[in-house]
DNA sequence: CATGAATGAGCGTTCATTCAT
DNA sequence: AATGAATGAACGCTCATTCAT
């Protein structure tokens, strides 16, 4: 049994290390796998410690996830072109996520655990619908955009925008359970099928047009 | 306080009952709040009495998934004539499925509750995608006749399989935190949008043949 | 590391090895060193056992309160006859509970200790003022006879249970620091002071009358 | 959040300061609730500090204790003239200290709450009856005096020393836990009660000679 | 076969104490 | 001398699992 060499760190290093350990954890083991024992390990750091730095661990949880999806939207936000045609901005989206998603794979299943399961003390979700709803309506945004603009077809933009959700979910779903599909065919082979359910009954007019 | 009446059931009987309690009580405590105790007391039954017939929680957990689910299957089963014309045989698929859940609501959440969740003591997954192969197989059975019989264009019937699943799942949970929704209207228009999909630049082919 | 021997007792049995060990715990550590731990070591019982027959450690602490108490007041009335002529009942009950008190040092002590320092999860103490109240509404009672009766003078009743509870007290305090004490002796003495300090000024009267 | 002013007192000064606040946290908290961290924040002090200048928690309160002790003799050998009658000197001492009380009810909880539930690392209690030695010698020879001087009946004065110490210390908790009480009447009220008891068969023989 | 008393590993959390700065 | 980040032992409590009855 080694003492364990003490260092001292900046608050926002040791929050980091102590988030970036969670998510590990939680991705290998689930939320409810996930010990403070194991993450404390993990981030090699004494147990004590996470509660200098969080409330509790439902605080570690939640800051877990929102730091990795304000990391996510920092990126994504610098990747894409939002004044893209809108079909040639979906694709890209789905594209840039199912690459994204195979370089951070831990951080996707954590935060995905996290958001689902996590639950207050009084066992009402931490994390509720309303965060989704502002999504879809994004989505359904542009959705709307591609209609008025002439490319797509009409359709239930609510519906279009749960299926649109579902179907990427799916899509990493599959690659984190089948580690040698071909990622980015995969991607662009989703979004022909996507924008065919968009387009359908349309191109042909566009063509025309 | 009464005794317990002992009550001398067939094996086949006193599993059935515990794993229909395993399945109300994740549905109303969430998998992590089913502890075995409340298993245990919502069938009636003793705590020993579920070692007697599962190996451990583990067990118990995976077999309640796969009794439910063998249930649905011989339902939708009986239900569904699988040589209607494949695009109507998909559209009854999903509005049944619809039907099916709102009935089942109970049922469908501890389902996926167990599915998503379980874990094998090492922390890795007790399910994963990798068990809808299975389905995933049978799926593709059925657009690859859809193709064949002229219905559909082509497409790459893996993704589309994965696509589907996972627009049916989004459907399902969608239905789960919106209650009000009219679940038929959004069935007929999810199918609408997948077979907008899949028979895309063929419909007016189809019809001129 | 032996493995414990598992006996089953009935609930009553179990109940009271705990109680009692828990009295122990507390004689000898104080509220604040009784561990549960240390009190399943000293019941000879498995941690888990505890929280079978109680609901927490305060749940365990007033039961262990309630059921001491509940024992000394059986062997009080038993012992004592309340139709004595006033002083002597009073010089009974003292020499009683300074012979009692010998013999139960550790129920006396873990009572007291209990009493006046558990609290309840909001920080409000467990047991209140008013369980003393009825005490010294009770001893008043018995002052008030006496005068009536002629044996005492006038005095103030309140402020008389409240001192003769303290000096009861103080001598229990001073047999535990003392045990060398001549008990009966300081009880019979202590006995004569407060007889002194209430029929004072009355003794020649009744005499006298 | 502005840094600490890092200032340099006298050792005497960071001590005194230190224990005033565990009095105080000890006082609002509760001896259980007194964590060294409250302590030091009521200080103004650093979490480290304490262990600079305290051996260990033990160390802080006995001390704690032993300084408002030293702070209260002082004061009252201030106040009382040792050469009065000794009825007169023990009517005003009682006076004295329910006047204090209800002007440092804090220092008293508090005081009372370390000495009554102090404990060494092995349990055992940190402060005795023990510790009073010293106060009922001085007591006793007080009255011993009063005997001498012809006030006081015989009596066993150790007895008689205890009770008194009980009695002003019963005294001293109804106030406490009555907050509404007339203390001088109570104080006077007691006086009389325990001259009484001194005194008794003796004052009719004193105003005769 | 069936019961539920009994066990003990493991959990989240607190806090006295240490020590790099 | 002074700070507060870091440690780890101990706590109350839960619950899957065992086993005497």
């Amino acid at each position: 049994m080694t003492t364990r060499q003490r260092q001292r760190l900046s608050e926002a290093e040791r929050r980091a290390q102590i988030l970036r350990a969670t998510i590990a954890v939680v991705a290998a083991h689930g939320l409810d796998g996930a010990s403070t024992n194991l993450i404390a390990e993990q981030a090699r750091v004494s147990k004590g410690l996470i509660w200098h730095y969080f409330a509790d661990k439902n605080d570690l949880m939640k800051q877990a996830v929102l730091a990795a999806l304000a990391e996510i939207q920092r990126k994504i936000a610098a990747e894409l072109d939002l004044s893209m045609p809108v079909p040639d901005l979906l694709r890209s989206a789905i594209r840039w996520v199912a690459a994204w998603s195979t370089a951070n794979r831990a951080v996707l299943t954590a935060t995905n655990q996290i958001a689902r399961n996590l639950r207050l003390p009084d066992g009402t979700p931490a994390f509720s619908l309303a965060d989704y709803e502002e999504l879809y309506q994004l989505q359904e945004a542009l959705f709307r955009r591609g209609q008025e603009e002439g490319w797509f077809r009409e359709f239930d933009t609510r519906v279009m925008a749960v299926t649109y959700q579902g179907a990427v979910d799916a899509m990493l779903g599959y690659f984190e359970s089948h580690p040698d599909v071909d990622t980015d065919r995969y991607a662009t082979t989703l979004a022909d099928i996507l924008l065919a359910a968009m387009m359908s009954g349309r191109s042909f007019t566009q063509s025309g047009a």
